[in-house]
DNA sequence: CTCCTCGACGGAATCGTTTGCGCAATAGTT
DNA sequence: AACTATTGCGCAAACGATTCCGTCGAGGAG
């Protein structure tokens, strides 16, 4: 109700000097000596005045704030990847705003230009699933703020990008599962609207290829909605009665999936095995836990900030595109096939 | 790089026109001919204009900014949460800010502080585990800044919470299992310290003692750290060989129970019933669906944001303790058992 | 012809801080 | 004793937008 915040008027008044001194004491400056500066802090602590940012950086350019704008606060991944973000920009005297875009162009618009009258500092960006293409950043460009793209991206030249080596990681986790025996996987993949979802794509059928190894339509599931998964997984089963191995690109996915086989009675990894692409905690609380190749959102977050930082610190313009190596987490959900031929799946 | 963003003063030279009509014609304002807004507005599009935030929240007393606070971005209920906030935040034109206390009382602390600074509308917070009285809150009061409560809280007279009556809930869940014919339940509660916990336990507890059913200290699990559960799930499992029925408080604590049972071949309802108080996300993707209390992240978070809203524009210093009801839905986790004893009121 | 109204706009103060410059008084140098 | 440094502080101008209070001319009323 009140909302009469003390200023550093009230301060200079109290201690009998002006704006100027009271605000170099408060900041330590050299010209101003020890006592003073010690009055003028405690009055300060008396009164508990708080320095009004509106007015400090109205003259400075700067603000130390970054901001974060997710499309979703998604239960996996997304987290974790603010924990991470979150740690390095505080370490760093940042602090970060996390915006959330509802997966909608519009709001990702909006909130892009919030940013700018923010004065951000800097903005990671996670891209809505509706973004098609990136010019609604170039109000960031303009303003001199930098920008990141992470995780959820598409095809740039104009930004830094960082991302998990996509296609790289549908590759290994089909190759892994060809060296345990599994010659008819199937794939789950998301949305191909979005990058992550096409790359990774891509190397799973790509690595089929390498080796030879047949790969048909039905054996690749693009699911938009995740209602859609118990039917489409429904008739790959059918289409393939000798499938011994799912791959499946989220975890969301892998959890859904998870809990489908367990409801037909599918055996893990008796009858099926199973791997996912994971930031590694829904393996750990799934029967049993699950094999994956991990990309660590706490890992993804730090070493963006620091990217960001190190561009806000050191006016950098160069764009880079850095790949995060996923790492293999062998838990149990593969098993070994040893028998080559057509072997039928059976409980 | 530039950062030599466009002011009001740009505007006004280009159109010759004095700043001040420009922000007349900028703001819609009566006393400005339309022909001059239509010109003004043509000009600040061509350039782009943004208006800069700090400059005219200097004047205004508020800022439409309403910063949440969480102890960390935990993968269960918080996401939701979030999604609930945002939703009635936007809505009322208003931007969420969300800070992130690492359950750390002096974090807590320190972004208190900084939502004053910012000059937040509003604050939301979500305790710190940590945090053991609300001192650090006095500050919002004298900056007139409305604060709510939500979730984890501590008991308080002063300050507007929002919760579900966890005791009720922490009965409810026990009575529901009694209904069914389990009078041998495992409670798994987590850290003592949250009021959350020792609410939901409390209610367990007297359920038990108003149907007359004993309940053995073993048969109440405390578990301050997730990996303690395995532990103390075969200890409980030992004691108890009649067990039949397992609550769980939370989410996290559902998903790691509901793998270790899987793990010791447990089959659930067969020869375990499991019940919990979730937000209903991970209900879903356990196998089979579990029986829950359902607790809407979302409907606490849209809540949540019309209250404190309320607050702030009818300037109520009116303190509300407001309880949301769960609702119980039923999935197949949770069998009947026909057991002989003394039965009670069923439904 | 004067007085008043009214529409359309400008001047200047204001919000709370920071900071370049200037100015006294003290201290140190020949 | 006549200088220059140095120390410690104040004045006032920014920063960008909003807004109270004028002004100024045109037009209508008396």
């Amino acid at each position: 109700m009140a909302g009469n915040r003390i200023t550093l008027k009230d301060i200079a008044k109290t201690v009998g000097l002006s704006m100027a001194t009271v605000s170099r004491a408060l900041a330590d400056h050299p010209d101003i000596s020890r006592e003073t500066k010690e009055r003028v802090r405690e009055v300060a602590q008396a009164l508990s005045y708080i320095p009004n940012y509106r007015a400090r950086y109205l003259r400075a350019k700067h603000s130390r704030l970054i901001a974060l704008i997710v499309p979703e606060m998604n239960m996996f991944f997304v987290p974790s990847m603010i924990t991470g973000i979150n740690r390095v920009v505080q370490q760093n005297d940042y602090s970060l705003i996390v915006f959330q875009s509802d997966n909608s162009i519009v709001q990702e618009r909006r909130l892009v230009e919030y940013c700018t009258q923010l004065s951000a500092d800097g903005v990671l960006l996670v891209l809505s699933s509706e973004t098609a293409d990136l010019q609604h950043l170039d109000i960031l460009r303009d303003c001199g703020i930098p920008v990141v793209l992470l995780d959820k991206t598409i095809e740039t030249i104009k930004h830094t990008t960082i991302t998990i080596d996509d296609q790289d990681a549908g590759r290994e986790a089909a190759c892994y599962l060809f060296e345990h025996g599994h010659t008819r996987c199937l794939g789950i993949f998301s949305d191909q609207r979005q990058r992550i979802s096409t790359l990774r794509l891509k190397g799973f059928q790509r690595a089929h290829a390498e080796m030879g190894i047949p790969l048909a339509e039905t054996q690749i599931l693009r699911v938009a909605m995740i209602d859609e998964l118990e039917e489409q997984l429904d008739l790959a089963f059918a289409a393939h009665p000798d499938l011994t191995a799912i791959f499946t690109m989220t975890d969301e996915l892998l959890v859904h999936t998870h809990h489908l086989l367990s409801r037909r009675g599918t055996r893990i990894p008796e009858d099926v095995s199973l791997m996912a692409i994971s930031d590694g905690q829904a393996p750990t609380f799934l029967h049993p836990n699950v094999t994956h190749l991990r990309h660590s959102g706490v890992e993804v977050g730090e070493r963006t900030a620091h990217i960001l930082i190190g561009m806000i610190e050191h006016n950098s313009d160069a764009m880079m595109d850095v790949r995060i190596r996923t790492t293999l987490v062998e838990l149990g959900s593969v098993a070994t096939r040893t028998v080559p031929a057509k072997r039928r799946a059976k409980r």
